[in-house]
RNA sequence: GAACUGAACCGGACGGUCGCGCGGUAUCACGCCGAAAGGUAUUACCGUGAGGAAAGUCCGUGCUUCGCAGGGCAGGAUAACUGAUAACGUCAGCCGAGGGUGACCUUAGGGAAAGUGCAACAGAAAAUUACCGCCAUUUAUGGUAAGGAUGAAAACGCGAGGUAAGAGCUCACGACACGCCACGGUAACGUGGGGUGGGUGUAAACCCUAUCCGAAGCAACACCGUAUACGAGAUUUUAUUUGCCCGAUAAGGCUUCGCCGUCUCGUGGGUGGCACGCAUUAUUGCGGAGCGUUCUGGCGACAGGACGCAAAGAUAGAUGACCGUCUAUUACAGAACACGGCUUACAGGUUCAGUUCACAU
RNA sequence: CUGCCCGUGGCACAGCCGGAUAGCGCGUCAGACUCCGACUCUGAAGGUCGAAGGUUCGAAUCCUUUCGGGCAGG
């Protein structure tokens, strides 16, 4: 499954001002529902309700280099996650990387990404 | 064996399971549409996919647009010599200066008699100096710079002659600067000989001399454009306008379960530049500061020839995750138009050449 | 991509066409005043001038490189 990215700045901000949101050791997760779902369904041809989702990693983690692989490890956590579990569809997702997240494993990720998507009643129903 | 010096290179590898960007293929079989050509989605397979610094953006080029008869001023950059190069502030060789026992290293290295400025404190005086001192006449002037103290720096060092006292004032030796001659070198320059000279430092102070420089940058620029690209719906019962109705508006055509066109709606500006280029008979040819191997010339930077390869091109931004083995997450670190350098960061490791010391022969 | 500015005690600043003790305010500490505190007065401590190298007799100041922070334009 391949994710949209929000591309606009004003989405962000309404996502951390009004979403629902969940702090973890290296991730806090924000969740808005999303407005524009079903027109992006009618646009997609699989006419399916999609996520999309925002990844944030700042400056102040470190360079390009690590930047760059905390968001690879951040999507990685996520596509495990939605290996497990049917997430609901058409809300917004932002991922915003804590300090810690630098030295994290995607298997921890993915643990703290899925305590925080049930916590957020994301979860649909267990595939397994 | 120890301590060093210089140069070059690597920058995790292999296997397994998932996953991502780009390009290609899908002939047979597989989804949808179509008579077909083909279109489109997904999937599968194949290929390929960050660096030595991709970084800093400090220089130089290509490329693009604008400007441009020619010349000058201003401004900026560079600074021994010879060469390399597309060019450079880069590189190579070499000279001078400085450092090291040495291998070797460092060096913005033109001009201070073109002019201006500055040189704190101390000191008499910081550039045509005179406080103490010495000498003469004489109690005020003149001569002088040997000796003293200060300072980063005080008018070349030392000896002799000379003198009222002294002084490169003169001479010998030496140091320095600038011409001349001989030899060596392409040259900077070096060595030797002989001559002349005595007015400190600072130009990374202003400045002078010589050489070079049009401006802006891929968010450049080119093309398409409010109906354009993609998607959805409608086109007979529909859609839009409106709170609702009436009414009004719309484009139909054809090979007619559809296609093209049109209308409405939705989301976004899109494509090229841009990943070798151009031409082309689709096989090659030509070109390009491209990469690798090799040969030739050169001390070297580099140049020339042959053969082979030419395969990142993203656009919220692709290279990853997990497991196993190998000492092993183990350093610094992510292309954004491209290239040549410089500078800076860097775990660990490999190779080559060389020096000094100690020991043995 | 391009251009520009700033790093000085704990904080905010001055000094920046070179000259020796790097200065001011707030803050800190000590003392005085007060029954105690505040205010006030007196005194003191506290500085690799972001880092490295160079020019110079001498560098916070000039030059080069570098690190960090900020601003502007397309």
């Amino acid at each position: 499954m391949k994710h949209i990215a929000i591309k606009e700045n004003h989405l962000y901000s309404k996502a951390y001002a009004k979403g629902q949101k969940f702090v973890t050791k290296n991730v806090v997760v924000y969740i808005l529902k999303d407005l524009r779902s079903e027109k992006l369904m009618i646009a997609n041809p699989m006419k399916e309700y999609v996520n999309r989702i925002g990844l944030t990693v700042s400056k102040k983690l470190g360079g390009a280099v690590v930047r760059n692989r905390v968001k690879r490890i951040l999507r990685e956590g996520l596509r495990q996650t939605e290996k497990d579990f049917n997430l609901k569809k058409g809300y917004l997702i932002v991922l915003v990387a804590r300090s810690g997240a630098t030295d994290a494993g995607s298997d921890q990720i993915k643990r703290e990404l899925t305590r925080a998507f049930h916590s957020l009643n994301m979860i649909e129903n267990n595939k397994q």
